[in-house]
DNA sequence: ATGACACGTAGGAAATCTCCTACCTATAGT
DNA sequence: ACTATAGGTAGGAGATTTCCTACGTGTCAT
């Protein structure tokens, strides 16, 4: 059974439904490469269970690993993310045109607004 | 208690990590908007399952839903999925530097590769 | 009013997720 | 060799997800 795109998009949107996992992200994204302890020390949460959150962010081939003596470096790795802003990339120019609309609208509504204050 | 932007940012991704899900999306973006049976047809599955990731979806505010007669039409709304390319923001500097160094990299072998065929 | 249609809710089974405690493995320092 | 440290796996409890069948609600047509 092959990994389809689906499947790895499936994975990648799934590790990132998690307030803890998408704060790893950022973590290693803003402070680098980094051991598990220091990834972990911010979470009231046993070991384990954050060692099982690195696990989805490694089988949704976010963040990679290295070892390095007794410790292993967790780092960002960009292609899953990349791959989720060219699946956004079809539905920019929808929300382009509806964001607008909807800044048109609510500029009418200022413009209603002021000639009510004026009246 | 207030529906934290981290908890959007949950159910949004949540609701993006179903082949299903993405697939009505997809839809409602390059057909516009339409009524459940429009949307159902292309599903093997039954009807209240289907209701079930209708759902998911407007609970996350991906889709809004507005009554005409007997039928329910579903429209895309940009919101969430502008809110997701925001959040990918940050990563994308991170990514083009880690790829920019893949593609030096790979562009290193294939000069390897020219002088090893010409040699 | 009555039947048909569009769509939803109720409730339940099986799988999956997220947390835990207990234990295992590998490396470093003495 | 022995102990401590870093981080994992095993297994289980409780919540959530995803599907199902059965049934309810509102709207249209006759």
């Amino acid at each position: 059974m092959p990994t389809t795109a689906e499947t790895r998009h499936d994975r990648v949107f799934a590790a990132l439904a998690s307030p803890v996992r998408r704060e790893v992200l950022r973590m290693l994204r803003e402070e680098g490469p980094q051991p598990v302890s220091s990834l972990a020390g911010r979470f009231a949460m046993a070991r384990p269970s954050f060692s099982e959150h690195l696990r989805v962010l490694r089988e949704a081939g976010l963040v990679s690993e290295r070892r390095a003596g007794r410790q292993r470096l967790y780092r960002l790795e960009p292609v899953p993310l990349h791959e989720v802003q060219e699946w956004l990339g079809p539905f920019e120019r929808f929300w382009r045109e509806r964001l607008a609309g909807l800044r048109d609208v609510l500029d009418r509504m200022e413009d209603t607004d002021e000639r009510d204050d004026i009246s």
